[in-house]
DNA sequence: TTTT
DNA sequence: TTTT
């Protein structure tokens, strides 16, 4: 088709520990759970109400595999940007089921850590740093950091790497106007 | 939970004609089939391959509605913004199933006509104007278009009003797999 | 021109605490300074390297303003969504200058608190309903919550303390369906 | 800074040809006007408003740029999707200037062809592929098609016929400030 | 079921 | 001016 565009972004919290498996020939993939949440207020009961909405996202990228093997836990709170797939299955009683799923997928979309820790546990880690610049903007590449720290490195990378970035004159590497 | 976003990004083509249908108090909804497309040359083989995505967008809003009813034709190009959103339902055979959305509810989301017409045509269409300053932002504000017309108007119409957000009713509680 | 869409999307740290101002009749415009920030490895030396960017964000909304000047503190960190717009204006020299901002404007746009408190203070504060449903999906209508809460209790809240942040509540912790 | 985004979404019109200018080492970087406009009935006139607003895009990446040469002409209706960065600069008088764009950088961001040709002229034209498979959401992946195409025949393309389809307007053809 |  |  002449020009699509099928993009998804979230940020909402990780309902559980991620899932790691692998293909057959030894490539990643990661299950994440993330909830949302929408707010309002009944017009007529005026009772403020909640609705959870939870997304299953999948993850195909070796490094960020890695990174989510590592510090994504339960409780953690991601910026998530992929895009929208629906899978066919057939269950074990041989019915047919769809499964939309957000899809994360070599150099497409991102993921980056909003908080401070994996799961608000406080622990502050180090990222490795991987060899592909498996981030888009908005991605790993500005993604990151830690904080507090505690016993390990202070610091909790996502790095990113493969392509100089930010090779933009140096003219450009100056103040602010406001 | 402390700050979360949903939020979905489409750019395709219409693959049918929209359904509109009216929950029992009147309001509209609108039903579309959105197909995006994903291109990628085998590496191994070197051919282009393709792969068609089809994204069910369900649309809250009785301006938008009007909008659609009257110019989204089967083949027409849109830019859509909305959340996602998973309903469960049980079909006939009391099977339990699961269908994810792209919902469009009050003033949330967007959808702007990408091409002249409705479907290729070709006439230029007048969009209804809503009292509210709906937006500008991807919204309709900032849609659309029209000119070259023909009698009536020569406006660029869009609308959208407000709706009772959150208000996920039972009437779409039907069916699926388009 | 035939649909347009103009968006910006920042998730990042305030600057300095919000400058509200009023226009003549009366109603409020909050700026904020917003920095992101990109990192990368410097393919030939190695180093670590980050670039901080500054967003000016202006904000022509009554509620969200309210919202701003009570929660968003020197350090809070926010999702953005607005619009592109560039303004003309002379200076004292009569020199003419250009500044691009993030605007967000009525209906459109959002702004959502990622963080437990407006700026790392720790407070838990409630947020004032406004009557009107200003969100847009990823705005506040599905931001966050809060508890504690104090008098109102209606409230709707945004921000709050800041010890349980990443505070993955306990609610939350349930039937995830997948 | 710990998890940042940085994000541009434009679907805009082409305001003039591509410029296409090189780094001293040779690589190539693309400036585009886009236009992107902004529609709204006036409360009290009743009257019918637009307003356009002017974006500079910037690209930073080989491949993207072969085909904004080849493919993209003005009138050309576009996904844009980049980061906002603002540089500093000294006029001929030696006054400071400040030019935000929105910069496609590397693995970052996409351009998307949404119109049938490449600026209205109708045009069929062949893409041709790059080595890498820089992206598909809302990239290049996910754009394309084509036909007609030339020697190379296993083309990937991206725009193609149609005639004057989505007519840009003269009106546009004004007044770019860039 | 669209689009190329 | 933020954040790590």
């Amino acid at each position: 088709m002449a020009g699509s565009v099928n993009k998804v972004i979230l940020v909402g919290n990780v309902g559980k520990d991620p899932e790691i498996r692998r293909t057959q020939d030894g490539r990643p993939i990661a299950n994440l759970s993330i909830a949302t949440s929408d707010t309002w207020r009944d017009k007529a009961t005026g009772e403020r109400k909640e609705k959870t909405e939870w997304h299953r996202v999948v993850v195909f990228s070796e490094p960020l595999c890695k990174v989510i093997e590592q510090y994504v836990k339960k409780g953690a709170k991601l910026y998530i940007e992929g895009a929208l797939q629906t899978r066919k299955w057939t269950d074990q009683s041989g019915a047919e089921k769809y499964s939309t799923e957000v899809v994360i997928q070599g150099f497409n979309g991102a993921l980056t850590m909003l908080d401070g820790a994996g799961g608000g546990r406080g622990a502050s880690v180090g990222m490795q740093e991987s060899g592909a610049d498996y981030g888009s903007d908005g991605g790993f590449g500005s993604s990151n950091s830690g904080s507090g720290s505690s016993g390990g490195g202070d610091t909790r990378r996502v790095a990113k790497t493969g392509a100089p970035k930010g090779g933009f004159d140096k003219a450009i590497d100056d103040e602010i106007p406001f």
